[in-house]
DNA sequence: CGACTGGTATGAGGGAAGCTCAGAAATACT
DNA sequence: AGTATTTCTGAGCTTCCCTCATACCAGTCG
């Protein structure tokens, strides 16, 4: 026994499968409702009971998209790896998904930019840039990152820099997108690395030999 | 006297110049062709002799923009400096142009999102860029920067990050554009440098000591 | 079983915007 | 002055998002 909520539901899903498959095929300006309706099984009208206009449709999509995303991004990550090698794991993940699903983000971006007042998911976005957040703190409260990097300009410099790198390996295959999540994390490593341990264990070596031959300098000399 | 040549080319300026207005002021989704061709002063029809269509226009007018930022980062460039201060003055004004231009940034965003066949300026485009990469390939040629670096990933992170801080500190008061400018060059800093003669330079000191210790023991045990 | 009622679906048509094209106007040439 | 050519015009065509009067359907009651 179907109830008729479940219709209700089920024809909803249609309409949102049909609208992804229009929009990531056609885009979002050139994706007509005619055609998701037509995909969907519905007359055009239809379509507007369950979403009001063709933005709250891809913004519908979109929200589906993210959420996925954002799932698939923590099952990619490596448990329990130091900072670094889960960040750089994170950034792999985002590029190939760049790569993959270029097609939503563009719709994504056709969306925000053809309405001014369009907002994207913003719920679910956060939620994805939350995963990079969370790998930053904890790095910073595990001491592998210096405390003085406030998290938004170094999540600015993450997502940038992929999201152009990305889209400049797409059109040009001489370029190894691999080349560029390895500095972006190399750069990472040197900027942000708490340093301080570090280099006194550089030098630690060094000192004790000096500090060593002084020693025996001395034994020598006062004897 | 007033040639024919002038004439035509008065009234394909003053098109531009409204297309300019309009798209800068609407946005290039939002901004009409009617609207242009009544601030240009010409009936809608004329305006099509001129760019064949919208699309063209829009192009027209990102043209003269991406030619006229390129000068004004060529004038905004100290003189003499090394590389990374070049290099940050560069950020700081690629990041400033970003937030007073925004609704150029916009258009060019739209109008390639809009049409996926859109190809922007692509010539201008290079112009602008080639900025930052001879200002790197600067700092290889005079060893300031490691030249296993490849120029393109650097430029990726660089554009890639200035533009996403440029847009989450414009919606965002709270971020302070110039940490992030700070942080970029920074990173760029820590990781680019060739570091060969810093390090010796730091271990200077400790190395000397060392030797002269070492000097002074074997005076004492030879004797 | 038939009438009624509230929810659901339909697709022709409205409105808006980019673009076209037949004819008008301006300019050049003889 | 008359003709030919170039330039301009704006009403109207097309396309696409969205609306709404009408039709359909599934329960419910007499």
């Amino acid at each position: 026994m179907v109830t008729k909520r479940q219709k209700l539901e089920e024809k909803e899903t249609r309409i949102l499968a049909a609208a992804r498959d229009v929009f990531v095929e056609f885009g979002f300006e050139k994706g007509r409702m005619a055609e998701i309706a037509k995909r969907a099984g519905v007359a055009e009208g239809t379509v507007y009971l369950y979403y009001q206009t063709k933005k709250d449709l891809v913004r519908a999509v979109l929200e589906q998209y993210w959420a996925r995303l954002t799932r698939e991004a923590l099952e990619a990550l490596p448990e329990g790896s130091n900072t670094f090698d889960q960040l750089q794991a994170f950034a792999r993940f985002h590029l190939s998904a760049f790569h993959r699903d270029i097609d939503y983000i563009n719709m994504n971006v056709a969306a925000r930019t053809a309405h001014q007042d369009f907002e994207v998911p913003m719920e679910r976005v956060r939620d994805y840039v939350r995963v990079f957040d969370q790998l930053f703190e904890r790095g910073k409260d595990r001491g592998e990152i210096r405390t003085t990097v406030p998290t938004w300009v170094a999540r600015d410099m993450f997502f940038g820099t992929l999201e152009h790198t990305a889209r400049s390996t797409l059109s040009d295959d001489n370029k190894d997108p691999e080349a560029a999540t390895a500095n972006l994390i190399a750069l990472f490593q040197a900027g942000y690395t708490d340093e301080a341990p570090e280099k006194t264990a550089e030098l630690a070596p060094l000192v004790q030999r000096l500090e060593a031959a002084v020693a025996r300098l001395d034994d020598l000399t006062s004897s």
